[in-house]
DNA sequence: CTTCCGTTAAAGTTTACAAG
DNA sequence: CTTGTAAACTTTAACGGAAG
């Protein structure tokens, strides 16, 4: 197939597709009709020999050509639009870019303070909207550009990603202040007595701290599972249950909930907590810049 | 049944291009 | 520079499948 046969913008018109999966938030989203789209569509689906996008309940789910196709077309419309806007810089000043980020609750807790007293120095027309990175495909977000950087323990990213240390961190033993072990510290006795309040959120590489503990034959009273950690400090200090999280989480929690922590008598590894981008964001001048506010934020 | 949403069709407008 | 034509776009309206 011969270039000057394509019309390019139908590519354009194909990218968005993908992303949102509905022909109406595609024709928003570039600035053309409804029927502008699912026309420029029936043109795409005519050159390519393809249906490309099949009417779902859940919307416009890609064909397993569309699929293959998504990643590439993407990555050519990221590089021209890079090129064609090289000598246009972000200007975060006067900038009213809405990005999108990706971090678990404690995350929200720990960066979104300062960085959004940073971003109000520095860019105040700049609005961040943060989502869940348990409850939904991180990869498949940044692949199709809906999210511009995740934060925190997410070891499942690694192709087609690149990612930048923050920080790494202990975890701990963390409990009500007044509570006995306060003073004693915590031995792998206390530890396996205590009964303990557990966080499994799916996705993030917390899920270790469970692991670990189970492989070193030790048996926990799990009383209470939770999803995340908003909950921690307020059972903690209710009760005399205990849980092990990462530092920087108890170092938030300890004074709003009257906690005190402990070293935590199992090993378990550090949690090592980066800031990830998509290949097809590295040179965007926006992402870039925010990029780096992190990590002049947070990188230790 | 109603609502939502994608598709299709019709009619008019805009745009690009080439010929006069 | 003006004009004719084709292609693509827009709006409007009608249609139909899916979901609640």
């Amino acid at each position: 197939m011969d270039l000057k046969d394509v019309d390019l913008n139908l590519l354009v018109v194909f990218n968005e597709l993908h992303k949102h999966g509905r022909v109406s938030a595609a024709a928003e989203s570039l600035g053309i009709s409804q029927p502008g789209v699912s026309n420029a569509l029936g043109r795409l689906r005519t050159l390519l020999g393809d249906e490309l996008f099949l009417r779902t309940s859940r919307g416009m789910v890609p064909t397993p050509y569309a699929q293959g196709l998504a990643q590439p077309i993407a990555d050519a419309l990221g590089a021209l639009h890079g090129t064609l806007n090289a000598r246009v810089s972000f200007d975060p000043a006067h900038s009213e870019r809405a990005f999108v980020i990706g971090v678990n609750d404690v995350g929200e807790t720990y960066f979104l303070p300062r960085l959004m007293r940073a971003l109000d120095a520095a860019a105040p027309g700049v609005t961040i909207r943060t989502v869940r990175t348990t409850s939904i495909d991180v990869r498949d977000e940044m692949e199709r550009g809906r999210m511009d950087l995740a934060m925190g323990f997410l070891p499942g990213l690694k192709s087609g990603f690149f990612q930048r240390l923050l920080f790494r961190q202990p975890y701990v033993c963390i409990f009500r202040q007044d509570h006995p072990l306060a003073r004693s510290g915590v031995s792998a006795r206390q530890f396996r007595a205590a009964e303990h309040v557990a966080i499994v959120s799916e996705g993030t590489g917390h899920g270790v701290v469970d692991e670990v503990i189970e492989r070193a034959g030790i048996r926990r009273r799990l009383r209470l599972t939770v999803p995340h950690f908003m909950a921690v400090g307020p059972v903690l200090q209710a009760t005399d249950m205990i849980a092990v999280v990462p530092r920087r989480f108890a170092d938030c929690a300890s004074k709003p909930f009257g906690l005190a922590t402990a070293p935590c008598p199992v090993k378990i590894p550090e949690s090592v907590i980066n800031v990830f981008w998509h290949a097809r964001n590295h040179r965007e001048p926006a992402n870039q810049w925010l990029r780096q506010v992190v990590v002049e934020q947070f990188a230790d």
